[in-house]
RNA sequence: CGGGGCGUAGCGCAGCCUGGCAGCGCACCUGCCUUGGGAGCAGGGGGUCGCUGGUUCAAAUCCAGUCGCCCCGACCA
């Protein structure tokens, strides 16, 4: 492809409503443009990265068994009140009316849709498994879109669904579909964890999140630096072996704290550390009040309290509601003599003998309160999100927290969707069966987005070649040099044959300009030829993500290319 | 949904407070010159100042409404 019959406009300043790196550099760089909120136009370049991204996936979906389908954007409501969903869904869930006044939604995930249908088709279980997937827009209407391609509207993903006729071959569809996944992005050289992620009513640890490691994730994830395990922090396990604390407490007593009511004022006024106090937090479990307790330099968490509560609604309760509860302005909450009949502590609350809370009373905290004695607990949970230092349940080594881009996530639906739309068969015996699900989703256009985050310098992009919109720019320098021009050429048809999807950089334009747009674009591989080189019978070339610069000969040009070309990909693994 | 900010040329912005010719940089067009990290000079084209209404002799500027975009927050005692 030249470029001087191109279209990639690129930008030198970075756009006002962009935020993060991915979205500015995707922006200047001429590969997307933004049509309106969370809605974005692929350019040229941007839509070859997406497709390229797709086609990975693509291939391996199939590789693994999974046929590919293409459902409709555009979905009939009366699907979503089979399953109830239209009700529940929210407003992420765009709906509109057609022109008889009928509803309908479009698309945000196709659960109903597939569960449709084969539910009319799959009567045997002699027909299963059977695992489809499409790759298809999406649409999801975000309370707020943000950071570009990351958290857009509309967006691509590759949503499949497997279906089985038992518990051991709806696994072994989970499995396949993880080892795929692995393979995914592994190919695409992106630096991931898979991880341990909520799987929220239908519990069981079936499901896992494809995590793309970068400092703008918006997701926290706990991974051990020396075995395999991760989680996302909503669900990652505490260790916790600390023994019951034992022997006599001292008397409690009243402090007087005026005005004193975060963690850390009171840490300050009493002199003491936080992990000597607990905070008390009341919640509001479908409608009844729970009260949750945790260590002052500790943070609650909330996914694990609801679905260790078995909750289906959680939500911290409003400062009145405090108020209604304590008897006293919130900040001053505690457990003793509390008017709630649910109280669970953190399970790490049960080493301390002695601790410092809220008195239920204004202005006020107890020193000296013993769990035991002074607090009608209802027990102890795992309650708190894991921090940095905490033990890997896996093998014992430090957990560290980092940042992810969730780009991929696998899930054991079970019989939730096939139930309530009777996807039936029958088994060898004769007796009719729900169908057990699972749904895997990739965002497509996140992983492009995520690259960029991981992948970028001051100058502009550095695409893994699996992704690149062409893995080689030669940089044409030669001006008025006919014979460079021709050479320049040359060398571009040559790569062509080599089956380097290569762009040309023809452009009537000063070498400055060509030189910032290639890093910006950043192809993987430069070649520069102009005269300079061409003067000493040498290509300048210069791998994008090392900067690394090398000579490679004229004479003989093809295997010198074909050498450092294989170094700069090693490079990449 | 709550709070804040911003809508002026394709992009980035100034002008608005204190009403009186609509500007700057980049990009674009023409010419000259230049050609290895976003050159220089000269000339030029391009804007219903988001939209609607109001105040005024006069509105980008003041007032009201409305639409759009961006950011933060949505309760950690």
């Amino acid at each position: 492809m030249k470029l001087s019959a191109y279209y990639a406009p690129t930008l030198k300043e970075d756009p006002a409503e962009a935020d993060v790196v991915s979205h500015k550099l995707l922006t200047r760089a001429g590969m997307i443009r933004k049509l309106t909120s969370g809605i974005y136009t692929f350019l040229p370049l941007g839509l070859r990265a997406l497709n390229k991204a797709a086609k990975i996936v693509r291939e391996e979906m199939d590789r693994a068994g999974a046929l590919e389908i293409l459902m409709p954007a555009v979905q009939p409501a009366d699907l979503w009140r089979e399953t109830g969903r239209w009700e529940v869904y929210g407003k992420e869930l765009l709906r509109f009316k057609d022109r008889h006044d009928r509803d309908y939604c479009l698309g945000p995930t196709h659960e109903e849709v597939v569960t449709d249908l084969l539910r009319g088709e799959i009567k045997s279980y002699r027909q299963l498994p059977l695992n489809v997937y499409q790759i298809q827009t999406k649409f999801r209407d975000e309370i707020r879109p943000r950071f570009g391609l990351m958290r857009g509207r509309e967006f691509v993903m590759k949503d499949g669904y497997s279906f089985d006729k038992d518990e051991d071959g709806a696994n072994a569809a989970y499995q396949a579909m993880y080892a795929a996944y692995g393979r995914i992005f592994t190919r695409l050289g992106l630096e991931f964890r898979a991880v341990e992620a909520d799987s929220g009513a239908i519990g069981g640890s079936f499901s896992h999140e494809f995590m793309v490691l970068a400092e703008t994730g918006e997701d926290t994830i706990a991974a051990c630096p020396k075995c395999s395990y991760g989680a996302n922090l909503e669900k990652a396990q505490v260790m916790c072996a600390l023994p019951m604390a034992s022997g006599d407490a001292g008397k409690v007593e009243e402090v007087a704290t005026p005005g004193v009511k975060t963690i850390a004022e009171v840490a300050a006024f009493l002199n003491v550390g936080p992990e000597e106090i607990f905070k008390t937090l009341l919640f509001i479990a479908d409608g009844k009040r729970v009260a949750a307790l945790v260590r002052g330099d500790r943070d609650i968490n909330e996914v694990k309290l609801k679905n260790f509560l078995g909750a289906s609604e959680l939500a911290l309760a409003a400062p009145e509601e405090v108020e209604a509860a304590t008897g006293a302005p919130a900040g001053f909450a505690g457990p003793v003599g509390l008017g709630v009949d649910t109280i669970y502590a953190d399970q790490e609350l049960c080493a301390g003998l002695e601790w410092i809370c809220g008195a239920n009373k204004a202005d006020t905290h107890l020193r000296r309160v013993n769990l035991k004695r002074d607090v009608g607990l209802t027990g102890f949970a795992d309650l708190r999100s894991v921090a940095e230092g905490d033990r890997c349940p896996g093998c014992g080594e430090q957990l560290t927290l980092r940042r992810g881009i969730e780009v991929g996530h696998v899930f054991k639906l079970g019989t939730k969707y096939s139930e309530s739309m009777k996807a039936l068969f029958l088994d060898e015996t004769g007796v009719e069966r729900p169908m057990i699900m699972g749904c895997y989703g990739i965002g497509v256009s996140r992983i492009v987005a995520a690259a960029v985050e991981q992948n970028h310098d001051e100058n502009g992009i550095l695409w893994p070649p699996s992704i690149a919109p062409f893995e080689a720019v030669v940089v044409d320098l030669s001006g008025k040099d006919e014979a460079a021009k021709a050479k320049a050429a040359e060398i571009y048809e040559m790569l062509k044959t080599l089956d380097v999807e290569t762009v040309l950089d023809d452009r009537d334009e000063r070498p400055g300009s060509k030189f910032k747009d290639a890093d910006l674009m950043g192809f993987p591989l430069q070649l520069v030829v102009g005269g300079k080189g061409l003067s000493r019978g040498v290509v300048e070339a210069k791998d994008r993500r090392t900067g690394v610069k090398s000579e490679l000969p004229v004479e003989g040009f093809a295997a010198a290319f074909e050498a450092w070309r294989d170094t700069v990909r090693k490079g990449w693994e």
